[in-house]
DNA sequence: TAAGAATTGTGAATCGTTTCACAACATTCT
DNA sequence: AGAATGTTGTGAAACGATTCACAATTCTTA
């Protein structure tokens, strides 16, 4: 059965993202292999989930032996799609805007930012860490003859909605939205949200409630 | 039963934020009440869901009629603590770091930077949007001194950890971490982790595999 | 005041995810 | 070589979250 065709939860992509960076840490520190129960202690999190999370993608492991920290990194980054440069346009230079443009940890991870629009006529033009700010206007025509294959939202909530029309006009299907507000996009667009207040909300419940996440 | 002995799963809180905001746009919207199924309608949830999740807290509609946008609101302000002012601080004035400080969407939600540390020399003693960067070296005796109950972890990785272990010794219960490592710390605190390398690697995935999310 | 329409609140059923438990296999030791 | 140890991969069991389905209740209209 293709991996395509099964259903991967969530979480277990999620999981695959901390177990890659927890691979890479170990590959740092010259492990050659690593057993499913020192993976789960390192993350918090149980042996057999570790290996049930694996095993819909193959068997990577050896018994007895625990799974190579090397091969098994390239495996995750292959299955994740990190083993190549994702070009990506970010819509919105303000605050957070323009501190994306120079946050390393994407260049790092293979995430490149290529293009920046503006709807604010004083920043378009100007060149941020390389990169020359477009008129938001533009945004259509110039995001199809690119290579961009991924967009960030980082405007006002407001505004939101409209760049994701034009986002998913010009044919994208992959959305970081940074805006506190649910986008409408087709069902072949795949949303990610990210919201700091939410997060901050959930600590607050938390700390209001003396609950612990589960 | 009280709330507070009951677990309540991460998933309802998320929800209960994403309520929020909803109601706030329907109180614009000068509606006075909504049925569970057109809020769930506007959030893409199902109406047992909605239902469900505020049944945990409490009885707050009227059969036939659906629930009081504003007393909803309320309601919902009140389990998620954010009916009140929470002081924060923040660790790390890098790119990130200085973006928060400037970011209106938490004052909004009433969580307000108070303190902001590094441990750079040069930015040390500077001002930024009129508070004063402190040196981390004294983080502990500050915070402890302090009104501040949630901390915003903004440092490179390989500091994190080290920040958080100060900010669990100041007495600290509630951490947002946006580096991209797992912070150990003891079960009564809770930690909220913000990554967004790690939502783009699930872009990638999405993107790599035809699969949308569950 | 009675009938009809709308909608909640919730126990039960369903569905999905996590954990358990163990056969299968690799390695190490004697 | 045989026994002891360690660890994977996975079907089955347990657990948890979501959805269903309907009694209870309110509102509206005649």
């Amino acid at each position: 059965m293709a991996i395509s065709d099964r259903r991967i939860s969530e979480s277990t992509i999620h999981r695959l993202s901390i177990y890659y960076r927890a691979l890479q840490q170990l590959e740092k520190e010259n492990y050659e292999t690593i057993s499913s129960k020192e993976l789960a202690r390192r993350e918090k999190l149980t042996p057999a989930q570790v290996r049930k999370d694996l095993s819909f993608f193959g068997s990577f492991g050896t018994r007895g032996l625990g799974y190579p920290v090397v091969e098994l990194k390239g495996k995750i980054a292959g299955i994740l799609g990190i083993d190549r440069v994702w070009d990506v346009a970010l819509v919105g230079v303000g605050n957070i805007g323009s501190a994306l443009v120079s946050y390393k940890e994407f260049q790092k991870q293979g995430f490149l930012i290529k293009m920046v629009f503006d709807n604010d006529q004083r920043k378009i033009g100007s060149n941020h860490k390389g990169i020359i700010v477009s008129d938001i206007r533009n945004i259509v025509s110039e995001l199809r003859n690119s290579s961009i294959e991924i967009v960030i939202i980082a405007v006002p909530s407001s505004m939101a909605q409209l760049v994701a029309d034009d986002v998913v006009q010009a044919g994208i299907k992959a959305i970081l939205n940074l805006a506190p507000i649910n986008l409408k996009v087709p069902d072949d667009v795949v949303v990610r949200n990210e919201n700091m207040a939410m997060e901050l909300e959930y600590l607050s419940f938390s700390l209001s409630n003396h609950q612990r996440p589960k």
